[in-house]
DNA sequence: CTTGGTCATTGATCTGAATCAAGAGACAAG
DNA sequence: CTTGTCTCTTGATTCAGATCAATGACCAAG
């Protein structure tokens, strides 16, 4: 529950190195505003379980995130939880509707976020078009994505859900860089249950019988994809 | 399944006297981009079931809906079907990631949409920073609202989802000045299932109790809110 | 007035996933 | 090595909502 980055500011680097920038937003970005971007950001480190920002509060930062991966969720007042989506580098966080978030997100692994001040940020984006067409970009991609994951949820069984999301996983690493066979899964059971509208119980049968099935081949920290093909004819029907 | 923008083009009328501008992207706009906007949008009148455009198809215009209820959703290849909202007048629609439409959207009474062609409306927006913004607002306001339907999909139970669902319908309605205690519910009982994820007895059975409960009374085209403290209770927790 | 169509409601039954309840590993702290 | 704490898995049972099956209400066309 603490949020670490008012307390842990790591030491600053400069945008023109950042390992993210191809996937991010700032990708949009001409070498003098690079240069006014770095004046902007801080880099932050969050270890696991800390939070960037909760659901209602005050939008102060946004946040870029450059090594792990965040949880992003929404809780009801009983305790229910549902994950709206995992972040991974080069995500950005925390645009809201004008002045409080809507979800919370936290560090699932070790984090860093390059995080720029709400008022600041503004100022930066408000007169360059190409930026804000980029933003609205994204934005469209994460709608798309977040209709997707209706679709899921609304009208999928949970062996279909699983096989997706374990697809659509492996499919955003890949684009990162990382191998396509063997599928990390960083985030727990109890994660990937409340992101897929399951129990926990639930999603650890699914994966037993897929397993079981000859699909996958479960191992400690991830999955491997033994019969890719099944799994995506799971996920596609 | 017919398109019929192609074939049933209404007489022009002015973006000034336009009724649903100040809920719209278009209430950004000044005199002279007002003017602008007039050369490019097309009024059209769509019949109940006509589609706008359809998942997977070429993005070639965007629509603003002036009049009438329209519904967006996404097919699975088996036919089943989840409705990722419903749109109402002042809704922009069509915006997706690059060239192709990601949902299919069709009117459910008659409807009057505002067409415009892509390539131009893009060169409208292109350079014009404060409509960016605006642009971005909405995308954020739609985010939102879709994060609050994965919870609502993923987390909630049948009776839960049916209150949520009728509650924001009314407050939908009535940002654009209705009235509030009689809710209309222009969409069918198999529209609102595909909505919640539910089935068509399921949400039927609901309304039932509900009434029986003496929470609403079910009118021909819609419903009443008897207790609407009760309703917001189920729908709150 | 009858016919056929669509849509909504209600009842009976079934089932996929939730819930309840143990274990089994993994791992850090003492 | 032991103990406690997590997380994951597996089994038994229950239950909310799906499925199957009529029936009723409404309404436009003949």
């Amino acid at each position: 529950m603490r949020t670490a980055w008012t307390t842990n500011e790591a030491n600053q680097l400069f945008c023109s190195d950042c390992a993210v920038r191809p996937f991010s937003f700032c990708a949009a970005l001409d070498e003098t505003e690079l240069r006014e971007l770095d004046h902007l950001g801080r880099r932050v480190h969050l270890l696991p379980r800390d939070m960037a920002f909760a659901q209602e509060e005050l939008t102060t930062s946004f946040f870029n995130l450059l090594e792990g991966v965040m949880r992003l969720y929404k809780l009801l007042p009983d305790g229910r939880r549902q994950i709206v989506g995992f972040a991974l580098p080069g995500d950005f966080l925390g645009l809201a509707t004008s002045t409080h978030h809507s979800f919370s997100a936290d560090a699932i692994g070790p984090v860093t976020v390059c995080r720029f001040p709400r008022a600041s940020f503004a100022l930066f984006i408000e007169d360059k078009p190409h930026l804000l067409r980029r933003m609205n970009e994204l934005m469209v991609r994460e709608l798309s994505y977040a209709q997707d994951h209706m679709v899921l949820l609304g009208r999928r069984s949970a062996e279909e859900k699983v096989a997706s999301f374990v697809l659509s996983w492996r499919d955003r690493l890949a684009r990162l860089g990382a191998a396509t066979k063997t599928v990390p899964l960083p985030m727990g059971r109890q994660d990937i249950a409340d992101f897929l509208g399951l129990t926990i119980e639930t999603v650890s049968r699914t994966f037993s019988k897929l397993e079981r099935d000859g699909l996958i081949e479960i191992m400690p920290g991830g999955i491997r994809l033994v019969a890719s093909e099944r799994v995506e004819a799971l996920a596609a029907a």
